[in-house]
DNA sequence: ACGTTATCTTGACACTGTCAAGATTTTGAC
DNA sequence: GTCAAAATCTTGACAGTGTCAAGATAACGT
């Protein structure tokens, strides 16, 4: 059981869920530091005892994006064992997937809201631990002979940039109705992946 | 001359270049009406005679960057004709220099701030028309035979993601500092693009 | 048991987007 | 040219925001 403790409770995760909820509902233009105070039920300057900074919550909120991501991600990868072709295609669409279903979420994990840095560790060492985790399939990809040769990092970068920028096109409206009617965000980014495919 | 009609001339060009202004300075979240309003020399609500809402002197500001970024676009391209990997390639290194430019105008103009869509129409259509003048090269390169074969639009929508994802994940700081330290942005838009090509 | 510390509340401040009411200026019809 | 109508701008107000300071309350360590 949840330790119960002082007041609340941990009342820091239970803000971080709170905005995570209200992210989904009312977007990302909706999620205020009040907001979330009150639907977690304490006085509306109460997340300053955990978060010296609205950013920081939007940090704590990210990471914790960043780890569910990585989460399914991995459970998309550790799928097909000795197969990195399949890895990385069902990755790229668990990243997908995960960005179509969370996708308040998913864009203030890429906004600028958060732009200062001001240094957020956790938030630093959960992204890019999933993108290790892009680096460490494509490095295999490579070695199958599934994709080119060269820096595995600047691969991952390729690929990673790849899937992301036509999610993001699609998650800001920029790719036209009449694109979207004949083909699904899904078939566009595993055509766009057949692309780097060597196989 | 400007055709200096009514009380100020024409505000409304002149908020979207205060606002434009405000954004290369303060950066997207310190762009505010007040702001816009005062850096042209009039009172705090004197935009909402000439724009309904905030969302909308945004979509006259990203409308406006569209405008510019198309027309960089087309002076790289036309500098190469008959010569449509070039063309592409040259296309693309005017999309990159113009975001890392004018980052925050490029931020904004794919930003969730807009994402309403109340319908901007002259938005839009400066949008779409880049995005159509990104087809046209593609579909010259197909028919030269330096991009596979395939509907124009996907792979043009495949082309503009590879290197808008690239761009705006260096620009929300997810590309990290040892690989930025070996390598340009530039560097890594060109590799990706280059596992696109054919030849 | 008691002082220290962490947690939360209350109240305040400046700033924001937006609207209503009024003032001012340009335009268009006669 | 005159004058009503429309466009433009100002002033004042409102609710909502992030943030801070001061105080209340509860848990902790000694």
């Amino acid at each position: 059981m949840p330790p119960k403790k002082y007041h609340h409770g941990d009342l820091k995760n239970a803000l971080i869920k709170a905005g995570i909820e209200i992210l989904s509902k009312d977007g990302v233009g909706g999620l205020s530091l009040r907001k979330v105070a009150q639907h977690a039920g304490v006085s509306h300057s109460a997340p300053y005892s955990h978060f010296p900074d609205k950013q920081s919550l939007i940090a704590a909120i990210s990471t914790e994006g960043f780890n569910q991501l990585y989460a399914e991600l991995d459970t998309a990868i550790s799928a097909f064992p000795k197969n990195p072709g399949r890895q990385l295609q069902q990755g790229v669409m668990a990243y997908v997937r995960f960005a179509l279903k969370n996708t308040d979420t998913f864009k203030i994990m890429f906004s600028d809201v958060l732009e200062k840095e001001k240094d957020h560790p956790a938030f630093v060492e959960s992204s890019s631990k999933t993108f290790h985790r892009v680096v460490d399939v494509v490095c295999e990809c490579q070695e199958a002979g599934v994709l080119r040769s060269g820096s595995p990092e600047i691969m991952a970068v390729a690929v990673w940039g790849q899937v992301h920028g036509i999610v993001s096109l699609a998650l800001d409206g920029q790719i036209s109705h009449t694109i979207l009617d004949n083909y699904s965000i899904e078939n566009l980014v595993a055509y766009a992946l057949d692309q780097m495919l060597l196989s």
